[in-house]
DNA sequence: GACTATACGGAACCTTTACTCCGTTTGTCA
DNA sequence: TGACAAACGGAGTAAAGGTTCCGTATAGTC
């Protein structure tokens, strides 16, 4: 149980960081194999596919994934931080816009058109699985923070009603994703934000 | 495998109908038995609750339940049904009413509140669990037409934007609902439901 | 090139959970 | 009340999937 790396990922893996000694060559390239391959069949089949699958996608055995990642649920950990990561990015990215309301508004746009393709972000933005989502919580509440200000900018600007909150905006954005996902699904991802988006409008109620 | 009763539900249950002879009396109660543990347990933890944790709580053995419902799936389904059937049954209710939009709006309103409290039936609307809802998809059709109907009449009347259809409402109450019965979830469902009603409204893009 | 810590592979293990089988019990009817 | 079909109970079965163990291979170092 002890055996494993505790710091799992630092991102890189380059030599020697933390005083723990540097990973040997070819467990690099396992590690990266791995994390490829789960990323790609997560965004696939979801967060179902069993251990067995991925580390054959990555040309490992199971062992090798386990010596990487103690456990599933960091292996899709690492994927989700990294991915909830970019979001924050391109949310602070659109901080500078010259139209605050499109900034925020094509924001959302992009997160449904990724968590079309991605079918794990779904589940992260929404918190769905078992219990996955603990140590990915620091990586959420950066994306909310991000969120949040995008959100505060838009609102100066009039272009957003300003009883809402960044958290609320995560989860309509999370519902539409998780909903438009279901096999069988009427509405596309689209015609769900547009309605969303349109609430979301200071031209409504406003109140 | 073809020993159980194929005919699972017509609702009651007393004496003989279909050309079937009548259940006995010790039939007809413990089936009423597993449909009440199963629908409080369903509502209480979701569709993951194991077959054996249902038979105990109705005080029966698995053997018992599943002479009544062949399969888990279908145990859920009739399940589902009936409470979809409820649904459509309000919806048609408030048909009449004289306040189109009010009576659409509060329906959405008493939709995402059961859902609340009920776990089954979030999933039920967004065709969640596994293969689920596939028998349980003629009710779905028929609270869909009934929901469209409520539609149509609040939209003549103008409280509703004209352009979005039965399917597309359904889909965002059930995103709603499915988001906000995650676990660690910031948004309440009546948050959600808000900005997703001032979406609906005529009041906003309209287009 | 030899030596050793590190890493690999995948069979075996364990748990969970849906479902079946069959000996026992019980309601129903004459 | 006796006979029998219907129903019951729950141990047992099977499949799936996550995790571990340990013998083997290999990268890095002297």
């Amino acid at each position: 149980m002890a055996s494993n790396p505790t710091t799992v990922a630092t991102g890189s893996g380059g030599p020697a960081v933390d005083g723990q000694r540097p990973l040997r060559a070819d467990a690099l390239r396992n590690r990266a194999r791995v994390l490829q391959a789960a990323e790609a069949l997560f965004a696939a089949e979801g967060v179902g596919v069993p251990v067995d699958v991925i580390a054959e996608k990555a040309g490992v055995g199971v062992g090798t994934l386990y010596r990487h990642f103690p456990t599933k649920e960091k292996l899709y950990e690492a994927i989700l931080i990294e991915r909830i990561a970019g979001f924050t990015a391109d949310a602070r990215r659109r901080l500078g816009s010259e139209n605050p309301g499109q900034a925020f508004f094509g924001f959302l746009e992009d997160l449904v058109a990724q968590s079309s393709l991605k079918r794990d972000l779904i589940n992260a933005m929404a918190g769905a699985g078992v219990e996955f989502e603990v140590v990915a919580a620091e990586a959420k509440l950066a994306l909310q923070a991000a969120v949040t200000d995008l959100l505060v900018v838009a609102q100066r600007a009039g272009s957003v009603r300003s009883d809402v909150t960044g958290p609320l905006v995560l989860s309509l954005i999370g519902a539409t994703c998780v909903a438009a996902d279901r096999p069988g699904q009427a509405a596309s991802s689209n015609e769900m934000l547009a309605v969303v988006c349109d609430g979301l409008r200071v031209t409504g109620a406003g109140r």
